[in-house]
DNA sequence: TTCAAAAGAATGGTTAAACCATTACAATTT
DNA sequence: AAATTGTAATGGTTTAACCATTCTTTTGAA
């Protein structure tokens, strides 16, 4: 009927404590906690507790923690940066292959896609044209600059996801490449004519977007990434 | 040229003697560490440091802390709870709403539907149908048993995640429920009616499955998804 | 003989005081 | 004015002791 009343942890009370007053907008990103030495003092425990309630604040990502004179516990903002650290560790373990990243990206880039070709401005898409140009040039100018090309083609996917204005997409889009550029660096390999290809691949992508054809965008888009996985599988070989 | 040499923080360095031991394999789920008054002496750092060191890993889920005697660390098998936890931190934090999650959501179940429409063995479609059955006998008693049948649901969601074979979204599954059934719990309402048209719509999606209509597959659940959407925020107002 | 209660032992949880290392800032010297 | 040095505040670490929980063993009464 009830639950065990406390786990007798008071440091798990100290980062309740200290979590809710910072989601409560109460302590604000940039803002400095008290120094340990005061904050024990206000929670009336031990600074080795208090200490280890603050390690479980950092692990979380809602303080950092700097030294010296003026240092402290810093407020930060939520950002992905955990849950792109709980991915990375599912890969690890090997629960996770790349393959089932890859195959996961392909849906992801195709919905984005579809969503932004229904709520693109005629701004976003002046602004997918510019970045569609600087591949162009990349692209034209060889695999020398493949690195260059690869970084503008996962700048227009972040735009495409900024056009969807779901922060679900944007973190997703971050927390993917995360966990995946590590892989392309190493393995990725485009010839010009490969280059070319995708070049011409992120510019229909960008017309459909442009002529509100959501189900064109979004199958470009799923060919596209899944062309993208098929030079990293001939890689590995 | 060089970056600094040292944190100089020690119980980082245990972190990850720990955290690598066990993604090594050379610690097993289940696997009790030694103690730490043993461990102390075997990494020869103090009590508090190997402390927070164990705080992080256990904030990571590496390890579940147990009290008494037998007590101690135990190693966990990696899961979805992290990722979950990060997750419901930004919703917190207001950055991610319940239309964004539900938006998501949309998504990812019909990209899980077309997955499973290509990939479903016969064995999965009388899985699926008999998981179909059970929501049918749960919609004709009426709302009286809707947690009953959104459960169901929830099942037959899961499923079709699991004919993907991609833990991707096996775990995407438990992570986006977790944090959007408490909303359901507190707002979703669903006459017989409706529930119904829900079961139709299951219905529909299996179908498609089972005739390996992929395209059919992934408009049914975006639409069946949509439609319970709609439900929640029909009931918010 | 059985079994419940009590004692014992091992473990994590907490406290306290002291010292070290790093850093920002002020004071001093060049 | 610039470079150096000193100072103080902060987090990082150590140590030793005690408390609280939990499993195991022993004890003692029915």
């Amino acid at each position: 009927m009830f639950k065990a009343a406390k786990q007798s942890r008071i440091f798990q009370d100290v980062v309740e404590q200290i979590q809710e007053t910072i989601i409560a907008g109460k302590l604000k990103p940039g803002e400095i906690l008290p120094s340990e030495r005061e904050l024990k003092e206000m929670l009336q425990v031990s600074r080795g507790t208090l200490r280890e309630a603050l390690r479980v604040l950092e692990q979380k990502g809602l303080i950092e923690i700097k030294l010296g004179v003026g240092g402290g516990a810093v407020v930060q903002d939520v950002s992905y940066d955990q849950i792109n650290e709980s991915l990375a560790l599912l890969i690890r373990y090997q629960k996770v292959s790349l393959r089932h990243l890859s195959e996961f990206r392909v849906g992801v880039e195709g919905r984005v896609s579809a969503l932004a070709a229904e709520r693109a401005t005629p701004a976003d898409v002046f602004r997918l044209k510019s970045l569609l140009e600087q591949a162009h040039q990349f692209a034209e100018k060889g695999s020398d600059f493949q690195k260059e090309f690869v970084e503008v083609d996962k700048q227009i996917h972040l735009a495409l996801a900024e056009i969807t204005e779901n922060p679900v997409y944007i973190s997703l889009h971050h927390t993917v490449h995360d966990n995946i550029d590590h892989y392309y660096e190493a393995f990725l390999v485009m010839k010009q004519r490969e280059m070319e290809e995708n070049y011409t691949d992120l510019g229909s992508i960008i017309d459909a977007v442009e002529r509100k054809d959501v189900d064109g965008a979004r199958q470009l888009a799923e060919a596209h990434v899944l062309r993208f996985n098929h030079y990293m599988e001939n890689r590995e070989k």
